[in-house]
DNA sequence: CCGATATAGTTTGATATCAATATAAATGAC
DNA sequence: GTCATTTATATTGATATCAAACTATATCGG
């Protein structure tokens, strides 16, 4: 029978596992992602593929770097992502007139409706998450990963 | 220049960023694996495989099926997880005595210092993160984050 | 015992994720 | 105007992630 190291006791483990926010998250994130998954999947589209289209859908055409921070998103993992998107024609890319080195990121009507489809089921899976909430309201909760999101930083 | 289409209006774009708790909480989830991984890299660790090294500190060995529900993690990738870890030395696995199919999760003695080495980091950077929520506290936040993750279960 | 079903783990193929590095273009200092 | 710095994006290599399909073993009903 191995011991317990006396340096790394069980109570450590069960501090991780009940307290750290890092873990509970990337739970509830593999989770949330699954289910939002599933449920987009008639549709051909991830949880984060819906999330980037409808970042797109804006007048002014965004650019990469301007989306990357508002999904908290590296850029590099952006521009892999973008990918798959315009290989199956829901977006489109554009040199920016004004700067050479930007690109401006469009949705094509394929990707519009393919959103528009997507939403009323985004909408119903998001009331049931909601709804499944106990102790505390979406509200609350939004605003403290907004927090976490925030990295610390004024 | 483009007009909005009056079936995916704008407003509807400003409602995922601003409510999809999906979304919140995969950024949140980004967040934070990169500020933990930053945290654990001079211990040649990211927040994942701190997770799951932790989670085998246990006298027991569990097996792979164990953790993964734990971790919120679907098993493939849990068992890919493991094969760096496993390649590193840091954790082993034998076949289970009692059933041939299983296998018995266990932390080599280097493993256990790793981890040792790793607790006191991360146990600043979880405080840190516990100091930046504004709002709401860690505990309410833990628990809108397992509700989340118990995925609409009873 | 035997066949049906369930469980433990792996593999494959696709996408996601990041750090580090590279390339190109814009901006700023002078 | 020129050089240094910053900004915008892409590439590479490693790990992470899942669904679907697969193998092997266990369990259960009869």
């Amino acid at each position: 029978m191995t011991m317990m190291d006396p340096d790394l006791p069980l109570s450590a483990t069960h501090e991780v596992r009940d307290r750290c926010l890092c873990l509970h998250v990337q739970r509830a994130a593999r989770v949330l992602a699954r289910r939002f998954d599933d449920a987009l999947r008639p549709f051909g589209l991830t949880n984060g593929q819906f999330s980037i289209l409808m970042s797109l859908n804006r007048p002014d055409g965004p650019r990469l770097s301007d989306i990357a921070p508002l999904l908290g998103m590296d850029r590099s993992t952006l521009t892999a992502a973008l990918k798959p998107l315009e290989r199956a024609g829901l977006i489109a890319a554009a040199a920016d007139t004004k700067d050479a080195r930007a690109k401006r990121l469009s949705l094509t009507d394929l990707g519009r409706d393919r959103l528009k489809a997507a939403l009323p089921v985004w909408r119903a899976t998001h009331d049931a998450v909601d709804a499944g909430l106990s102790g505390i309201g979406p509200d609350d909760l939004r605003q403290g990963l907004m927090d976490v999101a925030r990295g610390g930083r004024p």
